[in-house]
DNA sequence: CTAATTGATACCCGTGCGGTATCGATGCGC
DNA sequence: GCGCATCGATACCGCACGGGTATCAATTAG
């Protein structure tokens, strides 16, 4: 299988729609039908229902499109970590949630920065859920997640730390005068409700990273359950509430399988020994 | 990049010999010296070194190798699993080294099988280190992997269990009357030498699961530290002594990240509740 | 019943992949 | 030192295949 008979049916398969793969793609709709249709007859295997109106996945398609997606990402990376490595520039992507690991990240940096055969890092900030795409078609190197939100499918990780979480709310608020809370009683805050995470449907506004999220609850139109060290950012008219109940998150350093190159290694090393 | 264009690549830097490389293509060698040039073209990278009399790979080169057979992997594993998933026949390829977790699998199988929605499983024993390239490349769903002999790099895995490690030697040899042994001791045994694990090189025959292993042993010309669990298949001749300061064995229960079919799920959640 | 939409088919053209023949460079034997 | 063998690169050629346009066939909305 090729990658370009890869791309075509993942657009396919995404947009469920000949034509508009096609205008996605770059091309003219009829190459893109005979090129399905070759993949079909190559493989042995029926991956799209279709009707003169409607194009459905089929089941092994539904499985091609998860596969191909990983495939394409894994060529992707193979692409641009050649490509950076060429460049003899030796330095790191490490990747974490714009707005998290906002204490630990500093640390991190200064501590292998002054490591003998340290190379730059570049930082990038992503929103929330981001990451693992960014490790795994090789725009980052590293990344900072934090468990049980984020996955660590398919990537190799060192955990670096545990804390409790804890409810951010505007400080005048009468819930932020209570010693602590149950996750139930956080969720359920008057006039705050929890804020909408990428994904997940429903009213209100989608935040996309955790800026985005402080700003929202600094405005009295959210508050957020989220780990304790959220505390060292937070504007004055912000205060945190302890949550009893609330599962404690997991800060873990990850990076793709196979890539342990010297300098990951080394900042790794340093990201355990903090 | 097509992954045309990455097989011709990684039989370039497998071999280090274009001729070579071509044979095992199945094409004549200028299309793909020609190929080699229009990639690296392409990407504006330098992948191979080379003057009139050798090949030799590039910092790039080397990533790219990396990469690119894991890419090809995940292409293959794409391939594969859709051609199973086509078929229709919901069944599950487990894979586990050859005489290894003989305790566990039966009891796993059986628990798995009582399960209401249950599928066959198809149970493929292989060498020692080649269970994570069958289930990057699609051949397999699921393996039995123990820790920290295996590397669970790229993939998801479960604990199922933790066991301390014995000496397996002869009946009949002076230090199977010992009550224990340091792991110092018991890779220096007289007469009784460790067998030369895959991908180590030294002298005396390569040992390539762990049945070969065992017989061996009982042949007299090797000794190995393995987990517990191999006494419950011991033939008589063969005895155990425990060696008190060798790591412990984790059995895990591995699968490729993205791929938790409900029959997977079942399959692991079945595991765990051993 | 007609028109619009959408995927499949027919046909043509040009790119590019693979083949053979050959060159140029390098290392080795005599 | 000279010829020879080895090996990768280049030149050139033919054809397969990918992509384009025009059109058909099937389905559905009005």
């Amino acid at each position: 299988m090729e990658t370009r008979e890869l791309r075509y049916f993942v657009a396919v398969a995404e947009e469920l729609h000949f034509g508009r793969a096609a205008l996605r793609l770059g091309i003219a709709q009829p190459p893109l039908s005979r090129a399905i249709g070759q993949l079909e007859r190559r493989l042995g295997v029926t991956l799209l229902e279709r009707t003169s109106r409607t194009v459905a996945l089929t089941e092994a398609g539904t499985v091609l499109l998860r596969e191909g997606r990983a495939a394409l990402d894994a060529v992707a990376a193979a692409e641009r970590r050649t490509r950076r490595a060429a460049l003899g520039a030796a330095e790191l992507v490490l990747v974490t949630k714009a707005g998290a690991s906002s204490e630990l990240l500093p640390r991190l940096l200064d501590a292998y920065a002054a490591e003998p055969g340290s190379v730059a890092v570049d930082v990038v900030l992503c929103g929330i859920g981001q990451q693992e795409g960014l490790l795994r078609d090789g725009r980052a190197d590293v990344a900072l997640l934090h468990l049980p939100f984020d996955s660590t499918a398919g990537l190799d990780f060192e955990e670096l730390g545990t804390e409790r979480q804890v409810l951010v709310l505007p400080a005048g608020h009468p819930a932020a005068a209570r010693e602590s809370l149950t996750m139930a009683e956080a969720i359920s805050v008057p006039g705050l409700p929890p804020p909408r995470w990428p994904g997940s449907d429903g009213p209100g506004p989608e935040i996309r990273d955790h800026a985005q999220l402080l700003q929202l609850i600094a405005l009295g139109r959210a508050s957020a359950v989220l780990p304790a060290s959220v505390r060292s950012q937070l504007r004055p008219e912000l205060t945190t509430v302890p949550v009893v109940d609330a599962p404690p998150v997991t800060t873990v350093i990850a990076w793709p399988p196979h890539s342990r190159s010297r300098p990951l290694a080394l900042l790794i090393r340093t990201a355990t020994r903090l």
